[in-house]
DNA sequence: AATACTATATACCGATCAGTATATTAAAGG
DNA sequence: CCTTTAATATACTGATCGGTATATAGTATT
């Protein structure tokens, strides 16, 4: 905490700053406020506020993309890996909840947002290994078919349904929630 | 559309900003030019930025209480009563897309947010009558004994999930979606 | 017709917005 | 030791922010 660089300490104050009231709303001044250090130093490392947004999203995002990736492969059981999944997302929400408050928020927020935009660019690649899932299972599973998108989509929405929850203290995460959402959500397939 | 008054003329205005672009990334300014007035015409309706978001969720918010305290009661049926819920929801989403989606971004903004604190005001109604129904239905349902508030979270959560992707073009709201999410819904219930 | 009130506009307020020009310090490389 | 570059601060920019003081036009009441 004491050897902190002046870098690190900005994106620590703007990830709680934006987690608590938003991208908008909070002005770069208050940042540098609240980091202790002057404009010109924020500028000098992230140029603009997107662009500190953009590293925010950079470092911490492909953190959770690193995790998902691992988790995101076919074993030839879906529940094990949707199981796997869901835990992953679970892990960095608990190691990061204030970065997960933040992009959650950003995910939800208006599509002609610029931190919408951000976090949707980088919440794609997810996606993606997400659905490739789904395809892949569809050996099994042929009723997959033509719907990996919505049901990447889908797995990913009660996740963090769950999350929110979680974040705003109605919840604890679990692991047997896992298999819950996991559960309800194979149920749902069969449907 | 040819006779509307200032005062319905702004409101409309500001439904449709702050659903593209959220209640802090958009000036009073740009309202009062979208509307074609001036700022003293729309500080003379609603007293201030807050006020003008205020009356919107007392205009909009009334009716979606209505008709959700029109559909939450219990009929001796659980899953009844949550499918007419669901399609209470459905209706006034596709009856007010751009408010929804506004209102939708507001509940999952950042708790300190002004627009969050407004929204969750009047969702409180919403939640408690549901969470009424919940509590209802625990006589012929034991096992929902102390989980009506995180069931009515829940299945509001779910319905939100539904509409989010419906608004977002990657769905449409089917009825018979409806009843997959109760379906579901009442499937993980008893796990 | 006089009064009062609602509805609207012009022109402005201080504060804050994102961003920068310039200068200084500190460290690194030659 | 000298030069260059990275890291920092002071002090500023024009633009926009939410909000208002003042004036005027229309409408309703007396």
């Amino acid at each position: 905490m004491k050897t902190m660089s002046n870098r690190e300490k900005i994106l620590d104050s703007a990830v709680e700053l934006f987690a608590a009231r938003g991208f908008d709303a909070v002005g770069v001044q208050e940042i540098t406020v609240k980091s202790g250090i002057t404009k010109p130093t924020l500028y000098h490392y992230f140029g603009s506020k997107s662009g500190l947004l953009q590293v925010i999203m950079e470092e911490y995002g492909s953190k959770l993309s690193e995790a998902v990736g691992a988790a995101a492969f076919y074993p030839g059981d879906l529940s094990l890996a949707l199981a796997e999944l869901g835990k992953a997302f679970f892990e960095f929400a608990k190691t990061n909840p204030v970065f997960y408050r933040m992009q959650l928020a950003m995910y939800f927020a208006p599509p002609e947002c610029e931190s919408n935009q951000m976090v949707r660019r980088f919440n794609e690649v997810q996606f993606h290994l997400i659905e490739e899932l789904f395809k892949a299972a569809t050996v099994h599973h042929h009723n997959l078919k033509e719907r990996h998108l919505a049901l990447a989509a889908s797995f990913i929405g009660h996740v963090n349904t769950y999350i929110g929850f979680a974040l705003n203290g109605y919840i604890e995460l679990r692991e047997e929630s896992i298999y819950q959402i996991v559960h309800q959500f194979m149920y749902g397939i069969y449907l």
